[in-house]
DNA sequence: CCTGCTATTGGTCGCGCACTCAATAGTTGC
DNA sequence: GCAACTATTGAGTGCGCGACCAATAGCAGG
């Protein structure tokens, strides 16, 4: 009784092989965490075998981090589109800050936390973590510098006020995987309350047009 | 040739063997994080064999969770003793602010991070987590109440304030891992001018206070 | 001194992990 | 239809982990 059967392969173009590889790889990074990305889980996912996996990553490190990486960028396109097609600055902002408050950016927080943490220990994915770091704070540079332009931010310096907002958007989002808890909403808002304040707009601004921005929900 | 000779027993009160245990453990996970914090390496640390350490904690997550308490409460109460002997609840903020910005907080923002994440897989270092996390703000927000009885500080509500200032100074230490960077001043001292501005102070009084407040050094 | 208690050991088991490599089977081009 | 190329498999290595358990040795009380 010969036990096994040979498994039916499916041969793909190497790159579009890579790609499907670093996809599921960042969706388990997302769903479950970067320590469940390994060659086995990953495989599993694909109906593949482990070792093709390590054919296509010698180094599970760079496995991790490119999921990782994968995974950020998606996030940071879907919260700050490179070219606000339409709309101002301050609403931009606004739906930047609305989005990252909300219930739905915990998985991506999640992420972060995962990531930081976990460069601790590998290289590659500290290295990535530093990369998307830099893209993050560019792009809202970006979007502040703007609005600074068409006049609507006051602001001495603009790389600072992108930094005291991530500063306390980090601070708010460090506790998803611990808290049951219901923060006072002076402390939600805050990352609304420092932009206002650093932008020189007056207070409850964004929170407005943040509201009136996804009225049809 | 008898291989392995018997090893030599140093038997210890049971009580007096688990916090050495627990000391162990607690400076593993502060020096190499608390994934490190395994039977092995514990018992390693102490020379003895695992299997004492399972007998001590049949749960490896229990050591775990205790390891991240023991190492957290220490820390809280260096930072912020809890019966002040001298000094103003100014003078104490202010040296707690400068204390967690300083470089030698480094290692306890790793634990931190370390901790809430792996907070995502282990149940009983979750709730420990929890408990540290009450712990902690139970004394800054104490330290502020007694501030605002001595009309140092003003602020509607202490707690909310209590809060604002943990949320900047968790974003402040997010990116210990990540970060090769300098960031400007105007961001490193977010907590001190959260504070002055949420308590009523004049800015720059508590950094005043702060650098006064060690001279000789 | 020896008897009983138990703290401590040594050994084992099964798991999941990354990594390696020869063999195999799809695919492409002739 | 055949040959060369290479994407994919299967099998195996060694590691560290938590958990379990019977045997042992240190210590205290009689």
């Amino acid at each position: 009784m010969p036990s096994s059967v040979p498994r039916r392969r499916t041969r793909k173009d190497p790159a579009a092989r890579r790609a499907e590889i670093v996809d599921a790889a960042a969706g388990v990074a997302l769903r479950e965490g970067l320590e469940c990305v390994t060659l086995r889980r990953v495989a599993e996912e694909l109906d593949v075998r482990p070792g093709l996996i390590s054919h296509y990553f010698p180094s599970a490190d760079d496995l991790v981090a490119e999921a990782f990486g994968s995974a950020a960028t998606a996030e940071t396109d879907a919260l700050l589109p490179e070219e606000g097609p339409e709309g101002t600055p301050t609403e931009h902002l606004a739906r930047f800050l609305a989005r990252t408050t909300g219930e739905s950016y915990d998985a991506i927080s999640r992420l972060w936390i995962n990531a930081r943490h976990l460069s601790r220990y590998r290289e590659a994915l500290r290295e990535r973590v530093a990369v998307q770091e830099a893209a993050w704070r560019a792009r809202l540079e970006g979007l502040i510098r703007q609005g600074v332009e068409t006049g609507e931010f006051r602001t001495g310096d603009p790389l600072v006020t992108t930094l005291q907002i991530l500063v306390v958007l980090d601070g708010l989002g460090v506790d998803v995987n611990v808290g049951e808890e219901d923060l006072p909403e002076a402390v939600t808002c805050m990352a609304f309350r420092t932009a206002e304040r650093e932008l020189g707009l007056r207070q409850g601004t964004l929170t407005r047009v943040a509201e009136s921005g996804q009225p049809s929900g």
